[in-house]
RNA sequence: GCACCCAUAGCUCAGCUGGAUAGAGUGUCGCCCUCCGAAGGCGAAGGUCGUAGGUUCGAAUCCUACUGGGUGCGCCA
């Protein structure tokens, strides 16, 4: 349990003896109140709108339940101070001993601190990246892997039981194209001349692979027609690719659970079960879609399809599940995939996008929706673009010209940590500048650098310590009392909190913004200690003092470890 | 035409699911820098939270309608 959930249960317990007592009547709703921390610390460290959400209910002026509240919860040993303030907010202010409660907590708890139970061990499926298996990943990609996986922590994080999961496209005309471009670098490797026409894959990286084809089985294929090759090519492709995307994934850190592929959908039956699911609850039918208005394609025709009545969970227009021609479009598979992993058990799902899957978000919470009769829900993450830029130069992509950035660029250029932490500096529905010049940059302005030297300087301080033989011991955990030193340690308990809101959330940048604000706390009380020497952490003729404050910013040095290990970025001990 | 996302300080962005005087970095201006670890520190100015309504004790946050930007819209996955 949080700080925070700790106190409330105190001005809960509060309330129910004014209710015994007669003062406030019985039966009243308190679910919506709530303690946190007011917004401008000058308030005090806890607030709470327990008298205002009661006001109504309780017939009664906020501002006097405040004050029955408030000399109630003033004779908790925790609570130092409870004013009523505005409207009717009760302002805490809680004792020394509770903050340095915190520090030795976090520095018994080490790295489990933070981690909570609000998951239940429910079980919780993050699918990321499933880019296409036809080439490398890029900076787009990046994104996704790094949001993807950093959500996933915060999820074990905060008691869910985690799995990550890849789904590869390798059922549809892609990984076709995939096998005539290797079977073009296949006849280079045999010294012929190709060309690489519209519809096909010109990237410098499928070289290799037909090197490779040729390696293993010689000019068996050479002049012969398609029949002969295609899906023996395609299976050898999508593999190396995979191989190749595995590899790139590794960089970043990122290590999947589960890959699941596309392809053992056909000819299984699973694909006709999962509509046979749909049809069983009467959302299958034959009918003919409205064309889209304002934008009609020039060939439009009026066709009678298979659909999927999306529109009873949601959706805007019903959706095709099969083409005039029988086969199945790609929205089938993707049916049958979700209700794979509705049957696997899963409490929740989150599927992580790139922003142009945007349109496909309503079927697919539809497809959930029915296939799991609404108990299961499934949540979209969509990230957005990143624009990749050194200075004033973008660094432009095009896939015509085949100069795409890579992951494997990036995180060669910058650095995973430095990859990872930049890419969690925004939400995934925001746009991201990422300059891999700024992002290397040694100073204030940069998170990444600003949050790892936090650590190292406690680290740096640590060693010195120890060199005297000093060490952090709660014992002396009595010397830490300066108000610059308990609003540090204010900030610490906010740490879990954090996480549960994150979590619930599904938004692991706020664990980053965090960070941030964690590390300019502790630069800035380190900055005071230049001009109030009693607050240096290093204090030369008082080893309890020097030991109690080793504490605290040991304390920090752990939360910032926790931090960015939710983030997938290694803390370093010095820089 | 429709759907989804976005709009907050000059710039880049937070804002804890409805709370108090809306915050940080950068930029501008003014002081300080013989300081455990250098790549700085303190302070000031800077806002009709895109516009107009609505919901209520209370709205940047929820609802509606607009404006502007992005993404997408039946045999591409």
């Amino acid at each position: 349990m949080t700080l925070f959930a700790e106190i409330r249960e105190t001005v809960l317990s509060a309330i129910d003896a004014l209710v015994a007592e007669g003062t406030l009547p019985g039966g009243l709703e308190t679910r919506a109140i709530t303690v946190e921390p007011p917004r401008d610390a000058a308030h005090g460290d806890m607030a709470t709108n327990a008298a205002m959400v009661l006001a109504k209910p309780a017939a009664a002026k906020p501002r006097d339940i405040a004050e029955v509240l408030a000399t109630k919860l003033a004779a908790d040993p925790r609570i130092e101070a409870a004013d009523v303030a505005g409207p009717g907010f009760l302002n805490l202010r809680l004792s020394g001993d509770v903050w340095r409660g915190v520090i030795a907590r976090v520095l018994h708890e080490g790295d489990a601190f933070g981690r909570s139970a609000t998951g239940e061990g429910r079980r919780v499926n993050v699918e990321y990246v499933s880019a296409n298996p036809t080439g490398p990943l890029h900076v787009g990609h990046t994104r996704g892997a790094v949001f993807g996986d950093a959500l996933a922590s915060l999820l074990d994080v905060a008691g869910y039981d985690v799995t990550r999961e890849y789904y590869i496209n390798d059922g549809g005309a892609q990984v076709d194209v995939l096998a005539r471009s290797v079977y073009l670098r296949y006849l280079e490797a045999h010294g012929q001349e190709v060309a690489f026409e519209d519809g096909t894959y010109p990237g410098d990286y499928l070289i290799e692979v037909g090197q490779a084809l040729k390696d293993k089985v010689g000019d068996q294929f050479v002049g012969k027609g398609e029949q002969f090759w295609l899906a023996e090519i395609r299976e050898f492709a999508t593999e190396k690719m995979m191989d190749l995307i595995r590899a790139d994934l590794a960089l970043l850190g990122v290590e999947m659970d589960v890959f699941y592929s596309e392809k053992s959908l056909y000819g299984t039956g699973r694909i006709e079960e999962a509509l046979g699911d749909l049809r069983d609850k009467g959302l299958i039918y034959e009918g003919v879609l409205e064309p889209p208005k304002g934008k009609k394609p020039e060939d439009w025709e009026p066709r009678e399809q298979t659909l999927f009545k999306s529109t009873e969970h949601g959706d805007d227009v019903d959706r095709p599940v099969m083409k005039s021609d029988g086969a199945w479009t790609y929205f089938a598979p993707d049916i049958a995939y979700h209700f794979d992993k509705v049957s696997r058990g899963f409490d929740e799902l989150i599927d992580v996008f790139g922003a142009d899957h945007g349109g496909y978000v309503k079927r697919m919470k539809a497809a959930v929706s029915a296939l799991s009769d609404g108990r299961v829900p499934l949540d979209v993450k969509l990230t957005q673009l990143v624009k990749l830029r050194r200075g004033d130069e973008e660094l432009k992509m095009s896939k015509r010209a085949g100069t795409f950035v890579t992951l494997a660029d990036v995180v060669e250029m910058v650095g995973p940590d430095v990859t990872r932490f930049h890419m969690l500096t925004r939400k995934n529905d925001a746009p991201l500048d990422f300059d891999v010049d700024k992002v290397c940059e040694q100073s204030k302005d940069n998170p990444v650098w600003y949050v790892q030297y936090a650590h190292a300087r406690i680290h740096s301080v640590l060693r010195k310590a120890a060199e005297a033989g000093i060490t952090p011991d709660p014992e002396n955990l009595n010397t830490v009392n300066d108000p610059a030193e308990l609003a540090l340690a204010a900030k610490i308990a906010e740490y879990p909190r954090l996480i549960e809101i994150a979590a619930t959330a599904h938004e692991p940048h706020r664990v980053a913004f965090y960070l941030y604000d964690l590390a300019s706390e502790f630069h800035a009380l380190w900055n005071k200690g230049n001009a109030e020497p009693h607050l240096r952490f290093f204090q030369e003729d008082d080893p309890s003092a020097t030991s109690g404050k080793l504490c605290l910013i040991s304390a920090v040095a752990i939360v910032i470890s926790n931090g960015l290990g939710i983030l997938g970025v290694t803390p370093v001990d010095q820089m």
